[in-house]
DNA sequence: ATCAGCATGTAAGGCGTTACATGATTCA
DNA sequence: TGAATCATGTAACGCCTTACATGCTGAT
């Protein structure tokens, strides 16, 4: 694997599952995966042609003859191979890099309004994006016989308690600032 | 500001509290910033350039003629008035990316052991993060009078309470692994 | 007929990291 | 004297995003 495109691994967790084309990974990587992990067509593309120069994925095409023209990509013994070493790899790099904190920690410069508007959008948001989660946990929860939708689960769930650590965080924050 | 250089904000923000070398700008982002946002030497000194090509920040050279070369910058009127619109932009880029729970998403192809040492893998990492936070909290509220503090006591606090629930969530997720 | 979505790619360019290069100072 | 830290920068390189380019298919 190229030493930092972590792209490949997705890709490659994503069709330890199932074939899939370029364009059903990128909406596979918009679904679940998004909260923790993104994806542009602009990477996923040129990680498909290097993973199979590279053997570790293999493409054919679609023999429904009658659709339009469809890759759909299948993962190699040898792929399998890089997904468990990197599955078994001692480190992760995890990185948060969040605007509105850096908003929050130089809000002196603005003062107590602009930072609670700030810290306003940012619960918006986060409720929004709770209530997909929550969405997905319910489906997920429905179908728990399935040894991967568990994984699946435990990812949902982080983001659950992640993001209602964060609303709680606002209330607070704005009380705070409110004195 | 360069459209997407976001180290900018970081420079702006820091000087706006005091005159600062590049150097002591990365010890400031290695200090309690580090936990939301990153930044290194190669993308802070091209950044000072450039931002003082474009009137934000002014140099100076310390005037202790006993020590060695040391350039100071100074933010401009220019410079707040960036960073005082950065401040009042709607839209904040809040990006999480945590490797974690990848090797957590295809968690299935390894098994269970591999994912209950990941998480606790994770979870080691996560526990002496947040003893530093709880440090920077407790010296921060000791001088709660300074108006900026408060502003550095929330971010604080927000990683606090988010690195809290990750830790629940690690004890509850290998507790869903071992059934 | 038209628009959204399916489907594959390329190109340009920006951002940022890591490694390199250099040298002074301070402290043990 | 040697190591750590202070201090400033450059170079190479890689990753990724955005925008562009193209065209089919299915639904309204």
């Amino acid at each position: 694997m190229a030493k930092d495109r972590k792209i490949d691994v997705v890709i490659l967790g994503l069709l330890s599952h199932e074939d899939l084309t370029g364009y059903d990974i990128k909406k596979r990587i918009d679904g679940a995966i998004n909260f923790f992990w993104k994806g542009s067509f602009g990477s996923i593309y040129p990680a498909l042609s290097a993973m199979e120069e590279a053997g570790q994925i293999k493409s054919y095409r679609a023999d429904d003859s009658g659709s339009r023209e469809k890759i759909l990509y299948h993962i190699t013994v040898e792929g399998i191979t890089v997904l468990k070493q990197w599955l078994n790899e001692e480190q992760a790099a995890n990185e948060l890099k969040y605007e509105t904190l850096l908003k929050l920690y130089f809000g002196g410069v603005e003062g107590t309004e602009t930072t609670i508007h700030n810290i306003e959008i940012f619960e918006r948001n986060i409720k929004s994006e709770l209530e997909v989660l929550k969405m997905y946990e319910k489906n997920l929860k429905k179908e728990q016989d399935n040894e991967d939708h568990k994984y699946f689960l435990l990812t949902v769930m982080f983001g659950i308690e992640t993001y209602e650590a964060y609303l709680r965080w606002c209330t607070k924050a704005k009380k705070m600032l409110r004195n």
